[in-house]
DNA sequence: ATGAGTTTTCATTTTTTCTTGAACTTTCTG
DNA sequence: CAGAAAGTTCAAGAAAAAATGAAAACTCAT
């Protein structure tokens, strides 16, 4: 039996030196648990590639490598960049950046908190106060009822504010 | 100044009784939220409608109420209820189901651990396993670094392994 | 059992999101 | 300073996800 890793089977379009099963793995694992916080794919190869380089690496061996297009590496890498889940490196006598990955896994959590979840929060904050205004509307009794839903979406981000930064400090542990 | 709640301007293909006001913010809050943990716009419209409700509402008022397909409603419903996050109420002398939101939002994040986390982590583990068995193939160089980064990720699988029911629990207070 | 009312399913269409690649900008080198 | 290399941007195309609606399946009252 031949090892999956050493050759790719069929041609690919453009030559790409084949995966190692190894980066294969770590670059799925990524997909995943990064699609999960609403990357594209393309944002979690290239962060898994980097994860398990021994070696900063230049963006058209990124490029090669995944078989991915140069505007997705070079947006992938703004946005890796943009929350400190990669780093450039200068590589003496080359003109090429080479980037690096930040080890410290929290970055994705804190960057999804800070840029998808607390902007939902705080307009969600603004909506229960359009709400509370808008129970005026209602006859006696279904403003009871609604008064008391309303309670309890206060209560719930109330909840997510305060464990927020509780886990923000368990991860960077 | 007319409100803005009591009748839309242009004429909606079906006949829809107006949303008011608070029905529109809270549906769109929950739209917000649930697409977060990934569903899709209309799951969030539904539960938004429910959770608002002050009445147990039938298939088709909810059709009526949001503009949606019938199909998108049915497999909406199934979906709220397989969690939990929305349930059934027999209405005496209707054929019809009538729906009321459960208003536990726990369940929101308890099924969302338990369908997209969890799975996720384990397949993580298996795959941080065949990592291990590859490291043997590596120059002892690069195995030294790899070693650290593969220790690195079993590090955050188990700190995410015990936070997790840390967080459900804390939920549900 | 029949059929009207209700709900589910799923192939198709629509919408949204991601990727591509060519044009453009920037940066370095000789 | 010209030209080539590297990198960015963005309009257009491809892929993925969600919504639609018609057909099938169920369910109850007669």
């Amino acid at each position: 039996m031949m090892p999956s890793s050493t050759l790719s089977v069929s041609q690919p379009k453009v030559e790409q030196s084949a995966l190692s099963d190894l980066e294969v793995e770590a670059i799925e694992m990524f997909i995943n648990f990064l699609r999960l916080i609403g990357l594209p794919k393309s944002v979690g190869e290239i962060y898994g590639l980097l994860f398990v380089a021994t070696q900063p690496l230049p963006m058209d061996e990124i490029i090669e490598r995944l078989g991915i297009s140069l505007g997705a590496a070079s947006q992938g890498l703004k946005l890796l960049r943009s929350f400190g889940a990669v780093r450039v490196t200068y590589s003496p006598g080359d003109r090429r950046d080479h980037y690096v990955a930040d080890l410290e896994l929290s970055r994705f959590a804190t960057a999804f908190i800070k840029e998808e979840l607390q902007p939902r929060i705080d307009r969600a904050v603004e909506r229960i106060e359009r709400m509370e205004h808008s129970l005026a509307d209602l006859p006696a009794k279904e403003r009871r009822i609604t008064e008391e839903r309303i309670a309890r979406l206060k209560h719930w981000l109330d909840k997510g504010q305060k464990i927020l930064p509780w886990i923000v400090r368990f991860m960077k542990l």
